[in-house]
DNA sequence: CGATCCCGCCACATT
DNA sequence: AATGTGGCGGGATCG
């Protein structure tokens, strides 16, 4: 062994080894010896080698000097042990070697040389950036970490970094597997994604003060990055975690500051993130409480960090010189602009065209938003999701319903951010994982651009049970979104909802698709106090309701692209003063909302008169009054419409004509009749899109908790598709919708209206308790859907909940209505559960991405299909009753 | 003296 | 219990 390394060594370190062997093991050898090497190389340094030329000397050369040092170590280490006088190292024995100890301690190699950037750097060199596919690197830490002389501790600190850019990936213990780059944009664009959504408004918002205000903004900016935070997005735990089980601590730190860390860049418009303000935004807690300590922890994992992306060429060291004076900074010099992430925006985009429907339709944004979640996600687990919610609740509900709030604190005053902030935190840690779907939900939900739908989410929380929050939210607001709508959009374009009393002809339709049952939604309850209803829409009826389906599609379409990430996030945040702010706020809100995105989505709300119509429209504490309609919206409706488009097209005739792609037409067409429904709904409706053919939910709002039972009744009355409620489940909630109509608000057309509804259904409800999603695949939502954003996450959590089978049944739905994307949660699909994607072990994986999926996946009708096969076996006893209930056919 | 960040203790997770 | 992971922060080094 010696003569190997004298051979090697020879030139970097000649002497200094073999002197070390033999005479010095004892200090020397220590295990850390390998990082002698290092030291060795310096030696050299001094004279012919530069820093650089010795890297690349101890890279190359590393491998076999570690090994064989690792040997020598195994063989001394007896000896180490026992004298162990770990000098400083080989150090010594250089001096030794060169005679003095000061140059020795020159030697020694300085810390620059331990340093992780360089470490990581003799990492990636030796591993091809873009491996081949077929060959499969697996990585050994235990050998990695011998062969570069370090501890493995330190390996870990660049593996995990590397992991949280899906670089590698872990496959077992000990053993990781090299991806290179080849994913490393969708990685980066996934995170931007998510980024945008959790810091979008912050980094703006900082950037535009930034510099200036830093100080006085500090806080806020912490806040509202906190907000932003929301931890939802983050997951990111990779895919092909295997283990799903373990992800406690695993996707804790390190991996997901990277991953935030890297949003923050991706998500700043200037490229440069000061570590003061990452760290700041990574503590997610306490902004105010920040101890310095804390701070300085969170700073040195930056560092660690920054260490690592740099040596993937990823960021750059720099300072910016703010008024305080100058601050070390990283500016991102990797990749910018993603191909992908421009499409969600699109869908977003207000502008945007309607969305096609089909395929893509699957209404893209909502899936988009899902896939990129999905990574992220994958890694939560449902399960978290409960616990979380419990926090969230809390959390929430000790400050106000801060995490709307968060949003609008950041526009209107920091107290609440503050406290929401706080609770933010709280949430995400806990949440963290969960949040990861709620993410997704989020996304879905801005991408649906359904602002109210988030709002509703966080506004249901408030209600005035602490928990409100989040979790039920998503699904919540779904059916509260819808509506919402109504309400919303009749105070737009029509106040007056009353004069469509035709609702109830609509419901008359429902009776007419039965197929639609067979679709059948399902209802999950997620924790005994959501449940959502799905049934096959009746076209008919919901035709009658609504302007055709077409039509519908269009708004829907509209109204999500309509809706941009911003504006979504906007609405939000307005939505977020809603729950805090009065109610008055919301009408405003809502009628913007509307207005602009013509929420209408919801249009298809439905009174679901088939039932009670009558009671929904008079009864406000009935339940709900407003069905909730969600047709699928297809956009064009080509293909995936096709589902639905059978649907819509008879929607059509009911509708009104306004097929016209034109959105706000044909919204407020919709919206009127929405309104008219709005005044009815008992129940919702919530149209699966195409591949369910249709769910119908029908919410009896009225029936608030014990309604529920009554909604059941109404169903078979009505024949409809389905509408599902435990009793027990429902008696514990009250169904959102419902709620929201009840609210006194009820009859009132418009503001009071949308107010109420999102807002009401979380308390109205809710006082009952619980707030009841629906979340339905389809939903028209989007438009409507004012931004959920903000909350999104929490709401997502209690998506979560529901999810997991939920999910997957979600997944299968097709949601081409944005609407879906809202509640993704909701979707459950109760219908199929699709097999596909949802296995068990996708499940996790599945779940986030079927969840967020969903809409995407919905585009498969197959997909849903299969997925009902699954959720038979997954679904929670909830599903299972929507099973059974359901029955769908399909 | 502040910026960096190495180093490794130690807790928690997994085997 | 052993081993794998990785949070965490003391304190050394750099500039």
């Amino acid at each position: 062994e010696n003569i190997f390394d004298r051979s090697r060594m020879a030139p970097k370190t000649p002497i200094k080894n073999e002197p070390v062997d033999l005479s010095y093991q004892k200090g020397c050898t220590p295990e850390r010896n390998p990082i002698t090497p290092v030291k060795l190389v310096d030696r050299p340094q001094p004279d012919p080698w530069t820093p650089t030329a010795n890297l690349k000397m101890l890279v190359s050369a590393a491998s076999p000097d570690m090994r064989d040092r690792e040997k020598k170590k195994e063989l001394f280490r007896p000896i180490e042990n026992s004298e162990q006088s770990d000098t400083p190292d080989s150090l010594q024995c250089d001096m030794v070697d060169d005679s003095t100890a000061d140059e020795f301690e020159k030697q020694r190699p300085s810390r620059k040389q331990k340093s992780l950037g360089l470490l990581c750097q003799k990492f990636l060199a030796r591993y091809p950036s873009y491996p081949l596919s077929t060959e499969k690197t697996t990585i050994s830490l235990d050998e990695v970490a011998s062969v570069l002389g370090v501890e493995r501790r330190r390996i870990y600190d660049i593996v995990n970094v590397l992991e949280s850019l899906h670089l590698v990936s872990r496959v077992a213990k000990n053993q990781y597997c090299w991806h290179g780059r080849h994913n490393l944009s969708q990685t980066l664009q996934t995170l931007q994604e998510a980024g945008e959504l959790q810091y979008g408004e912050l980094m703006t918002f900082f950037q535009h003060k930034e510099q200036d205000m830093e100080y006085k903004f500090g806080e806020r900016k912490k806040e509202t990055i906190t907000d932003s935070q929301d931890r939802a997005l983050l997951d990111f735990s990779e895919p092909d975690c295997p283990s799903a089980s373990a992800n406690s601590r695993k996707d804790k730190s390190l991996r997901i500051m990277s991953q935030k860390f890297v949003m923050l860049f991706l998500v700043s418009k200037t490229k440069i993130v000061t570590l003061d303000i990452a760290a700041k935004i990574l503590i997610e807690e306490t902004q105010d409480t920040v101890d310095h300590s804390k701070f300085k922890t969170k700073v040195r994992r930056l560092y660690d960090i920054a260490n690592v992306l740099t040596s993937l060429g990823l960021i750059k060291k720099v300072h910016v010189t703010e008024e305080r004076g100058r601050k070390p900074a990283f500016k991102w010099i990797g990749p910018v602009e993603f191909p992908g992430k421009t499409d969600e925006l699109k869908g977003r985009s207000p502008t945007s065209d309607p969305l096609p429907g089909t395929q893509r339709g699957a209404r893209a944004p909502y899936k988009f938003c899902a896939m990129g979640k999905q990574r992220f996600t994958r890694h939560v687990s449902f399960n978290s999701t409960q616990p979380c919610e419990g926090t969230r609740r809390k959390v929430s509900s000790e400050p106000n319903s801060p995490h709307q709030e968060r949003q609008a604190c950041i526009v209107n005053s920091d107290k609440h951010c503050s406290k929401m902030i706080n609770l933010a935190a709280v949430c995400r840690q806990k949440i963290e994982e969960d949040t990861s779907k709620a993410c997704a939900t989020e996304t879905i939900l801005n991408s649906a651009g359904n602002p109210s739908i988030t709002s509703t989410l966080s506004l249901l929380p408030i209600p005035g049970d602490s928990d409100f929050c989040v979790n039920p939210l998503p699904q919540a607001i779904f059916p509260v979104v819808q509506a919402d709508v109504p309400n919303l959009l009749l105070p737009h374009s029509i106040s007056s909802q009353a004069p469509h009393p035709s609702t109830p002809a609509a419901s008359k339709t429902e009776n007419g698709n039965p197929t639609l049952f067979p679709n059948q939604p399902f209802l999950c309850f997620p924790s005994s106090s959501l449940f959502m209803l799905c049934g096959g829409l009746q076209e008919d009826s919901l035709r009658e309701t609504l302007p055709t389906t077409g039509d519908v599609g269009n708004w829907s379409a509209e109204a999500q692209a309509a809706v941009p990430p911003a504006a979504c996030q906007k609405r939000n945040s307005h939505k977020c003063a809603w729950p805090s702010a009065p109610v008055d706020n919301e009408e405003p809100a809502a009628k913007k909302q509307t207005m602009e995105l013509n929420d209408v989505p919801l249009s298809l709300i439905v009174p679901k008169k088939p039932f009670e119509s009558p009671k929904a429209e008079s009864s406000p504490g009935s339940g709900c009054k407003s069905a909730v309609y969600l047709e699928a919206f297809h956009p064009d409706g080509p293909e995936a419409t096709d589902q639905e488009c059978l649907d819509s097209q008879e929607q059509e005739k009911w509708s009104h004509n306004n097929n016209s792609d034109e959105p706000f037409p044909g919204n407020e067409h919709i919206s009127k009749e929405n309104a008219n429904q709005p005044l009815l709904p008992q129940y919702l409706y919530v149209q699966p899109t195409a591949g369910l053919s249709s769910f119908n939910f029908l919410l009896s709002a009225n029936q608030a908790p014990g309604a529920i039972s009554l909604a059941a009744s109404p169903l078979p009355s009505l024949s409809i598709p389905c509408v599902m409620v435990p009793s027990a489940a429902l008696a514990s909630f009250p169904l959102v919708c419902s709620s929201a109509i009840t609210s006194p608000l009820s009859p009132v057309p418009d503001g009071s209206f949308s107010a109420a509804t999102s807002m009401n259904f979380s308390m109205s409800g809710l006082a009952s308790t619980t707030p009841v999603f629906i979340g339905t695949t389809t939903m028209v939502t989007p438009k409507v859907s004012p931004t959920p954003s903000v909350d999104p996450q929490q709401p997502s959590h209690s998506t979560l909940h529901l999810s997991p089978e939920l999910a997957r049944s979600c997944g299968a739905v097709k949601l081409d209505s944005p609407v879906c994307m809202g509640h993704p949660v909701t979707l459950l699909k109760l219908q199929q559960p699709s097999s596909a994607p949802l296995t068990p072990k996708s499940i996790r994986p599945a779940r986030h991405e079927a969840f967020f999926k969903t809409p995407g996946s919905l585009g498969n009708p197959v997909a849903w299909k299969k997925n009902e096969g699954n959720q038979p076996r997954s679904a929670s006893s909830v599903q299972r009753r929507l099973e059974i209930s359901s029955s769908s056919p399909d």
